[in-house]
DNA sequence: AATGTGACATACC
DNA sequence: TGGTATGCCACAT
């Protein structure tokens, strides 16, 4: 019997990778004003709980994107304003989420429990 | 295919 | 409490 086709997978598959992003976009986009999520719970609702980093990844691209994409409304898993500083200002970031009312102290969102906005739950995919 | 990078998360010291 | 180290995933080169 012929040796099965080796199929590695190749780190730029195209098709559902591509997606990824778009899911993330979409995501971030679906979060309600005043509220924030972390980049594990986006990875974690798109099937991927260890892809956090990617998430943050898809925000950097998110940059500029439309319609809108509410990157402020994404936080670290402690709450805490990690990605501030790829703002123009890094402090337009808070900012928008005390806009929202969404209060900030230290880079760190207030009662984070409360704003807290999981996809994974609220969307119940 | 291999290597480097990153807006995370977790564990450890 | 805070820095260091590792894992993990997806993208760029």
């Amino acid at each position: 019997m012929a040796i099965n086709k080796l199929k590695v997978k190749s780190q730029k598959a195209k098709g559902e990778n591509e997606d990824f992003f778009l899911q993330v976009f979409q995501v971030v986009r679906l979060v309600p004003n005043g509220r924030v999520t972390s980049y594990g719970a986006i990875a974690k609702y798109l099937s991927s709980p260890k892809a956090s980093r990617s998430v943050g990844y898809a925000m950097n691209v998110a940059h500029g994107q439309k319609p809108v994409v509410p990157a402020h409304r994404v936080v670290n898993r402690n709450g805490l304003l990690t990605g501030k500083h790829h703002f123009s200002p890094p402090s337009s970031m808070q900012e928008k989420l005390e806009a929202e009312g969404v209060k900030v102290k230290n880079d760190q969102v207030l009662n984070f429990e409360k704003v807290f906005w999981d996809p994974t739950l609220e969307l119940a995919l």
